[in-house]
DNA sequence: GGAAAATATGTGCGTTTTACACGTAAAAAG
DNA sequence: CTTTTTACGTGTAAAACGCACATATTTTCC
């Protein structure tokens, strides 16, 4: 039960080598470490000039490129429970980035929106991120960047199809905490 | 200010519109917020039949990807401080799951490796996981598949190679808490 | 139309996770 | 060989987190 000659049929007929997927496996955890760096964050948010608890700073760049958005869809992006979200959001009001609103056709939702002082902040993050992105990505041609973004935005829209799923809670909804 | 128009040349002559960027980074944080799904680890747990907690469960996935490897690195790949993984590397020992050893030729670093308990289970996770991805990439042409690896890679180390840098704590170590 | 189920949000509260301060050991730099 | 840097770990206290539970609104279905 090796899998290093693992070959499986797809429906269509074709095939997908383990190694090729492991590859992209191991790239893509390249890429969410990178991403889940806290320096990173902690980077960006010393450029944009303002002190931002670490938990807060993700969800306001969520807020920045989602909102509108509910609580639940927010915490489901971010991966934590939406009672820890809806805390955090309290907490971004408060510090005057954030509002919200009642949606104007499901009044069960509160829509969180950036404030002007929030936009401002994200404004100077995203200069930030991109003048990163520049350093990193100077060297690609325009049409490579045109398919890498092209190819990303694939792959991102298969593995968000995945059923909600497999997981949905079943027996119990507690978490397995050990 | 505004970035809807904005161009900049790079050195090479090359031009990267803001909104080519802006497109990919929403698709990284698509991909993140799905690996970062805590139900996506339960999945994958339940799949492997042991109850291991939710922090655990990357760090054991990280040791059989990058395995022999260091705490502080892995703490790095983590996105969490060294001492932290050191208290769950800690853990996993116990657990039965990983060990450690002292590198051979730099004594400071207690390397962190899977015991065969702990390959088992990682094994039996790299499966649901190909199960998973074999459903989300079945349409896929192997062609399609070998460019979306090739240029995921390549974007992971263009981005691994962001000086790790600008954020380097500098005045205090201190995090910007608040 | 109205009861039942599903969804979105929020608070009480205990648990888990996390990081800073600090210390030790080994390697690298000078 | 002294100084600096790097890797790791423990004490301690705060931050983050999620489950149980409750409310409001929408959707489902008979």
């Amino acid at each position: 039960m090796t899998s290093s000659e693992n070959v499986q049929n797809t429906h269509d007929g074709h095939t997908l080598t383990s190694g090729r997927l492991r590859q992209l496996h191991e790239a893509v955890l390249d890429i969410v470490a990178v991403m889940n760096r806290p320096q990173r964050d902690a980077f960006m948010v010393r450029t944009a000039g303002i002190a931002l608890d670490r938990a807060l700073f993700p969800l306001l760049v969520l807020v920045g490129k989602f909102g509108p958005i509910g609580v639940v869809e927010l915490a489901d992006r971010n991966g934590r429970d939406h009672t820890t979200v809806s805390r955090q959001v309290g907490r971004l009001v408060e510090l005057g980035l954030v509002e919200r609103q009642v949606n104007e056709h499901d009044r069960r939702i509160r829509e969180v929106i950036l404030t002007d002082r929030g936009r401002a902040m994200t404004d100077r993050i995203d200069e930030a991120r991109e003048s990163l992105m520049r350093a990193a990505l100077g060297d690609w041609s325009d049409e490579e960047l045109g398919q890498l973004a092209t190819f990303m935005r694939r792959y991102a829209d298969a593995i968000l199809g995945i059923p909600d799923h497999h997981n949905a809670g079943d027996q119990q909804n507690r978490q397995f905490t050990r």
